[in-house]
DNA sequence: CAACCTCGGTGACCTACATCACAGAAATCA
DNA sequence: TGATTTCTGTGATGTAGGTCACCGAGGTTG
């Protein structure tokens, strides 16, 4: 890396976490618009590992957050710790409960795990504030993502209010295999069971019914797509 | 009236919609910004009546729209007809609905009707975008707006997916009266049924479990706070 | 007045889930 | 290798709430 030239510049030397962000997000590259890059200065990019707490129920963060890498699961949980999860934070979304809890005093009934690694950018309330008013790229992803966010919700809301658990299931499992792009899926009875804010028996029971009508295969901590191969003579060829 | 002498000047003189905006909303008077009184002059103004659909499930609307006056109310409908109030729109309050259509292709799963007969104020999606822009408080109130409509549809996603229908529909009560600020509600059980997304009979089986609890008394499509004076002293009296 | 509506009450019944209680199979650890 | 933990399968049983059926009470309309 060389800098012995650049450092004389009057063009700031951009750190290596923003060369990411731009990387990822070429649209919030605006080098001609020196407020943003102001604020980008100030901003700082958290890691978490996997597995992390990020909110827990009623607290609230003082950080506007701007996800670039690894995804967010945010979830309701129920005293009993029944939980169920709401929806992910992908990269290039932001925190509708960061958000939330920067514009209103009550943050919001939900808490947040990080699902993996987690790279995120973080600006000050008064630096977003900034952002939205100087920046028409930042300004338009917000709301996208937002408004992305919320209409996510109200689908598992009607889904949650009005569909049958089985069909719930069904489709959780056909946007994860989709998702793997592969035709098994490594996950327990019981992680199933916390997405969609039920016990593991249910799901469980569940699962064996569409084993039986062989739409899917079970082993353990794994679930294969399609009729085994162990089962002979059903419609699906041997292979 | 008499707009003989202010045609004349430089500054336009303003509907009479602006000016109940502006006294509704006084932060969003901002005679020293050009821009937005530009925006302002194309804005349109609607009304309508109590009882009327805005939007059906799956529609998408082109304009943005800023509530003025009156409520609306925003729910979920099953194929089977069952229904299910989310949140509502008060005055001050932007639809989430049209923004989402606004900003995404896809428009989301909730339908919304008038409560109540109101007046809304209307932006073209350039407008609205340009408004975001140019003006401080409409962009800050646009971003608070849409954070509380998310958090009050998360606080009916936590009560649905956990809550028994016994305390949801005491909650829903509760939340009545207060904003009635009188004793007795003119509400039927059939309405109540529709705000939770069930049956008019399980609605009126709680009814009844609640009043023989003293906790109110029921008479046709009418709902009394406490307990009624024919019963003097004991759980049940004669009569 | 009769005819008709809307609203509420209630019994009978059903179904989807939740909960409890195990028990065996598979992995992991000691 | 045995011991322990994790994951799964499954019966038994409870229960909230959904559905159906029907009735009567109170308005409203002709």
């Amino acid at each position: 890396m060389n800098h012995s030239i650049d450092e004389l510049t009057t063009a700031p030397a951009l750190s290596p976490d923003m060369q990411l962000l731009f990387e990822v997000y070429p649209d919030l590259d605006q080098p001609d618009n020196p407020q943003w890059l102001e604020i980008l200065e100030r901003a700082t990019l958290i890691d978490q590992t996997a597995g992390n707490m990020l909110v827990r129920q009623g607290s609230s963060c003082n950080n506007f957050l701007f996800l670039l890498d690894g995804t967010v699961r945010v979830f309701q949980m129920a005293e009993d710790g029944r939980e169920m999860t709401l929806y992910r934070i992908n990269p290039g979304d932001i925190c509708l409960m960061s958000l939330s809890s920067l514009l209103n005093d009550k943050p919001f009934k939900a808490n947040a795990t990080t699902d993996s690694h987690i790279r995120a950018l973080t600006l000050s309330v008064r630096d977003f504030h900034l952002a939205m008013k100087v920046s028409d790229a930042f300004r338009v992803r917000v709301l996208r993502s937002l408004v992305n966010s919320v209409c996510e919700i109200m689908h598992s809301f009607y889904d949650t209010a009005f569909e049958p658990l089985e069909l719930r299931l069904a489709c959780l499992l056909g946007g994860m295999f989709e998702r793997s792009e592969s035709n098994t899926l490594d996950v327990t009875h019981q992680q199933l069971a916390l997405e969609l804010g039920t016990s593991r028996e249910v799901i469980s029971r569940i699962l064996k019914r569409l084993e039986n009508q062989q739409c899917i295969s079970l082993s353990r901590a794994q679930i294969m797509l399609g009729a085994s191969q162990s089962l002979p003579l059903t419609p699906q060829s041997p292979q």
